[in-house]
RNA sequence: GGAGAAAUACUCAAGAGGCUGAAGAGGUGCCCCUGCUAAGGGUAUAGGUCGUUUACGCGGCGCGAGGGUUCAAAUCCCUCUUUCUCCGCCA
């Protein structure tokens, strides 16, 4: 949500920092609202005003033994007409919350001009595009051939683009879940293990609704509505909904894996084979709540942590900064990395890490400050994947695997595998 | 699943339909006293949000949330949420 005083302020030059943005929204409805409701305000307030003070009255007159009937006539009247206005800013309130929540977040000013994930800017790379002496399969070919990844039996049970992982592969997932939880610990993230549904308040609050309820798998029971989480991020943000956090204990930082679920209405067709594209993965969420000066530097510390997992594993990557046109709706500056992919033949996101300043902050509500007499102000929001599991599995399969098929495990993740250094098969 | 109880400011807590934005206590700030500490005395302060004003300020809303009754609601009524206790059921 944006600063609904910047609007009123400076509404062109809200206007023209989102007209870069790759996304459709109506800025148009704006002044209009906004007049009506504070004319409305202003109106109401005033009778509210005379109605109170009247009401003091009311006591001192009983206890004089005068007569009230005249003025409760009065009041009557002036109650009816409260009562009729309230309903109205009610109605222009809801307007304008609703539309509020459609208008996507400022771009930072240093973020690239671009239409497209084309015009995004390498930043830097890790390592080179590895190379092979033969000819290298894709991670689902040599899933199949080790009997590790199964999408067979997951479409079977479930449908497409729901995958078993069976033996050596499962552990492998387990593997790299410990593994980057653990190195988040260290770089000092709290580790939290959310719920894997929440509330439509949640979904709000971190900016995945009401625009992208399409995305969403939605779950009833008992009665209520949950969605499942199409990330941590949005259990693990709303921990702190609706509260004023101490601002000399920031920032804070939190770590959690959860299952994601996606339902990707607008990405059928794509990525069809593999982990890269699931209605179900594993991934671990770096959540991180700061105050406002520092965010630009927390998201540069956030993102090479993050990087840092891939580092260890020894994974080919590379970090672009994402321009304009690819931007999401909540950010204002992104970072995407990307780990190499041999069957793609190029780099593929595994992870996004974003400042999202106080445009969640200001939806869901949360706030710093540091003593009991300073104002409440709007934290600021980031969040990276540390990494996506799913792919990182994909990724370890085809970039360390040898000339017989077999996968040679990373260093680092053997400890979380009993020792175990190759994948042969199950 | 059944039956009860509760929700008030940073915390605990009082609260009659009207003079309560809210007694009292703790906490916190400042001052005094005791050589320091422990303890004591005095005094001040009360969160948030919306509107308005160049500003000091003024006004509205806020007693878990949302409705309602009334001239007037923390107080009465309805719905919901959460917490606690008891019973049942069970990984």
């Amino acid at each position: 949500m944006l600063d609904i005083k910047l609007l009123r302020s400076d509404f062109e030059g809200v206007e023209k920092a989102l007209s870069t943005r790759n996304e459709e929204f109506d800025l148009s409805k704006f002044k209009d609202l906004d007049e009506k409701r504070r004319a409305l305000l202003g109106e109401v307030e005033a009778l509210k005003s005379e109605q109170n003070k009247a009401s003091k009255q009311v006591p001192i007159m009983k206890k004089e033994g005068k007569d009230t009937t005249a003025l409760f006539d009065e009041m009557k009247k002036l109650s009816d007409k409260i009562k009729e206005l309230d309903a109205q800013v009610r109605e222009v309130d809801e307007e304008l919350d609703a539309w509020m929540l459609t208008i996507p977040n400022i771009p930072h000013p240093s973020v690239p001009e671009g239409k497209s994930d084309e015009e995004n800017v390498q930043i830097r790379t890790f390592g080179e595009p590895t190379k092979f002496d033969f000819e290298p399969k894709a991670h689902w070919d040599l899933g199949k051939d080790l009997d590790i990844l199964d999408p067979e039996m997951g479409a079977k049970t479930t449908g497409a683009r729901f995958t078993f992982y069976k033996g050596a592969g499962a552990k492998l997932e387990r593997a790299i879940m410990n593994f980057f939880l653990d190195v988040h610990e260290k770089q000092g993230y709290e580790e939290v293990f959310p719920p894997f549904m929440v509330s439509r308040e949640s979904m709000t609050g971190t900016g995945q609704l009401p625009k992208f309820e399409e995305d969403a798998y939605k779950v009833t029971g008992d009665g209520k509505e949950y969605f499942l989480v199409p990330t941590a991020e949005v259990p693990v943000t709303n921990m702190y909904r609706d509260t004023i956090l101490d601002g000399t204990k920031l920032p804070i930082k939190h770590c959690a894996y959860t299952a994601c679920f996606r339902a990707e209405a607008g990405s059928a067709g794509r990525d069809t084979r593999g982990l890269i594209r699931q209605h179900q993965f594993n991934k671990v969420e770096l959540v991180e709540f700061s105050r406002p000066e520092d965010s630009y530097a927390e998201l540069e510390r956030l993102t090479n942590d993050a990087e840092e997992v891939l580092q260890i594993l020894g994974l080919p990557y590379r970090v672009v900064k994402i321009c304009m046109g690819d931007l999401g709706f909540t950010a204002a500056m992104k970072y995407d990395i990307e780990v190499w992919m041999p069957s793609y033949g190029r780099y593929v996101e595994i992870s996004s890490c974003s400042n999202f300043e106080a445009f969640q902050a200001r939806r869901a509500n949360i706030k710093f400050k540091d003593s009991a007499k300073d104002k409440a102000q709007f934290i600021h929001t980031l969040n990276g994947s540390g990494v996506a599991i799913g792919r990182t599995t994909a990724a370890i399969l085809e970039n360390f695997q040898q000339a017989d098929g077999t996968i040679v495990i990373p260093e680092a993740l053997r400890k979380y595998m009993n020792g175990k250094e190759i994948i042969n098969g199950r």
